[in-house]
RNA sequence: GGCUCUGUAGCUCAGUUGGUAGAGCGAACGACUGAAAAUCGUUAGGUCACCGGAUCGAUGCCGGUCGGAGCCA
């Protein structure tokens, strides 16, 4: 028995409307956010949020529930979203989980043990990584877990910090690899196959659409208060402060956008391509249809 | 028309006092455990514009051809 369906995948691939369609098939089926950016408030038009007109009556779960300035760890989210799914399967209904943040998915998904963290220790290491080196750093790794400094390249900071930190603070190795994923509840994942050519030409047409629709003002809006890291720099809004505040002009700005939209889509379709899970759906007519028969073989 | 500068990887450009070349960005592929729209790694790309000359040897020097930019007329 399936008690999640998953709709994963690039961005611009199109989760959310295959979403609606499904949830409206099932008839009893309410969709939970899996973007980082769209739990967001206030940040609709650059992330493709649908609106509650185009949510077509679904009810939708972790849309907006967080305010720009904070941020949201993938622990932090896998609390909100169990929330959720027990909301949602308490009343009886079937979750449909969509998005393409990768950690977030990973973290809510699948049996994943985050060690703990410590703002304070990070901060710190943070601070010694930049006095004494990249390289340094990775020394001190390498006495405290060879293996895990073995997987690590000195030259990704965040990593090596982050390996270090857990070290310290759990007294134990760091796992350097993801394990392989099973998931915490039944599960059937979806994903839409659509090539990097057509992805590409949808991205562009969304940029022209999100400029049309207002993107800057709504910018405008949010940096009226200080936006944290995660949200500062999301595709499109860090282009829109870079064109109000003089230092792109609209066209590079809506160039920049697309090309960093595109690099996203190819990174998350590394990401979901070694998950074998998942069920691929080729991007034709019959899509939804496709999509329903295998949520109604696997439940 | 004259003068000056210029043509090196898909793009922007280094470079070789003459011994057949590099970087950044891009591309392809990949990693990923409390920032994930994050943070990184690997690999593939070049008859060094074209033709000729001198040289053991030219992308580099000399001459010419073609293309680009600027200044003067």
């Amino acid at each position: 028995m399936t008690n999640l369906i998953a709709l994963v995948g690039a961005t611009a691939s199109g989760k959310s409307s295959l979403a609606i369609e499904i949830a409206t098939a099932l008839t009893d089926a309410e969709i939970i956010n899996a973007d980082a950016m769209q739990l967001y408030r206030g940040m609709d038009i650059g992330t493709a949020k649908l609106s509650s007109k185009e949510q077509r009556g679904i009810r939708h779960h972790l849309l907006s529930v967080i305010d720009p300035s904070e941020e949201l760890t993938a622990v932090e989210y896998r609390e909100l979203f169990d929330t959720a799914v027990r909301d949602v399967l308490s009343r009886g209904k079937t979750p449909v989980v969509v998005g393409g943040s990768t950690l977030y998915l990973a973290s809510a998904l699948d049996e994943l043990s985050f060690a703990p963290t410590d703002s304070e220790l990070r901060s710190e290491l943070e601070k010694q990584s930049e006095e004494i080196g990249a390289l340094s750093m990775h020394a001190k790794l390498r006495k405290l877990d060879p293996v895990a400094a073995e997987k690590i390249p000195a030259t990704n900071r965040r990593r090596v910090i982050r390996a270090i930190e857990v070290i310290k603070l759990s007294g134990k190795n760091y796992s350097a690899s993801l394990p392989d994923p099973s998931y915490r509840r039944p599960t059937v994942q979806l994903a839409i196959d659509v090539s990097r050519e057509e992805l590409g030409r949808r991205i562009e047409q969304r940029v022209e659409k999100m400029w049309r629709e207002g993107l800057v003002d709504e910018v405008r809006e949010l940096i009226k208060k200080e936006l944290s890291r995660t949200a500062r720099v999301a595709i499109g809004y860090k282009q829109a402060i870079d064109f109000i505040e003089g230092r792109l002009t609209a066209e590079q700005a809506k160039e920049e956008i697309v090309f960093l939209t595109n690099r996203y889509a190819k990174k998350q379709g590394t990401w979901f391509r070694r998950d074998k899970r998942i069920h691929w759906l080729r991007d034709e007519a019959d899509l939804s249809a496709r999509a329903l028969e295998i949520v109604r073989l696997e439940r």
